[in-house]
DNA sequence: TTGGGTGCAAATCTTTTGCAGGTGT
DNA sequence: ACACCTGCAAAAGATTTGCACCCAA
């Protein structure tokens, strides 16, 4: 494995995913670096969002229809993706250890995550 | 809307879908529709696959990192996927729709679907 | 100095779509 | 006959990768 080095916009990427309360995709991340680092390309957004989401320190949520999604936080905590818009949002739900618990009596193997998601209407969308 | 119309396609990839307990991808269903039909093209392939899975006859599943899978079971169940071996297998697990109306209660918009998947190392791969 | 990081562009992979002709009802 | 469906190929969208140069350690 090599040896993690610095990088400017690396940090950039990180530090703008904190801030995020939702899941932008890469290209939103993309967008917004290039305010700081104009001459930033796509390529190194997805090189470093998938080694930021390797190591651990971001998550990467994959596939709810069309680009996959970044979330800052990585708490285990539940998604739910907006059928009208698009939208992912937080949701807090119970423990999830507990399920995954649950899930690991009745199978052989070894679980280590577990990901869940809800799909519906978001309250902006559902007063309209 | 429009009216559903018999295809011969169409049938045969979910009959294929029906005897098949892992989760094929698209191009895996595609492969194999081949040998019936060697005319068939990737295209009528994708097309059906997303109308059987609108109408509810198979499931779409797609957040396993590469391409989506399909299940030709529709009752409410897990999902697991290997990180060693890529295979998408069935999970066993507590009421689905309990978990959901559990999560419906803190959140104020609708909450239609709801998807849940484990990660981890399968039965195969972990006695290598 | 050295190996990881970057920008750029081309390549890859997956899925969708336009079109002209075929087929179920 | 009228839609719907198909095969084909091109297009589109998302992500990865090869390469030459740059920079942190």
């Amino acid at each position: 494995m090599a040896t993690l080095k610095y990088s400017r916009q690396r940090e950039a990427i990180k530090d703008f995913l904190m801030t995020r309360k939702d899941h932008p995709t890469a290209d939103v991340v993309y967008e917004n670096i290039k305010k700081i680092y104009p001459n930033i390309s796509l390529g190194t957004v997805y090189r470093n969002l998938s080694l930021l989401s390797e190591i651990g320190e971001i998550q990467k949520l994959s596939n709810f229809g069309g680009a996959d999604h970044f979330d800052g936080c990585v708490t285990p905590h539940c998604h739910f993706m907006c059928k009208e818009c698009g939208q992912v949002l937080d949701l807090e739900t119970e423990d999830l250890n507990s399920l995954a618990e649950k899930a690991a009596k009745n199978f052989p193997g070894k679980i280590s995550d577990c990901d869940i998601r809800f799909f519906g209407i978001c309250p902006k969308c559902v007063n309209k």
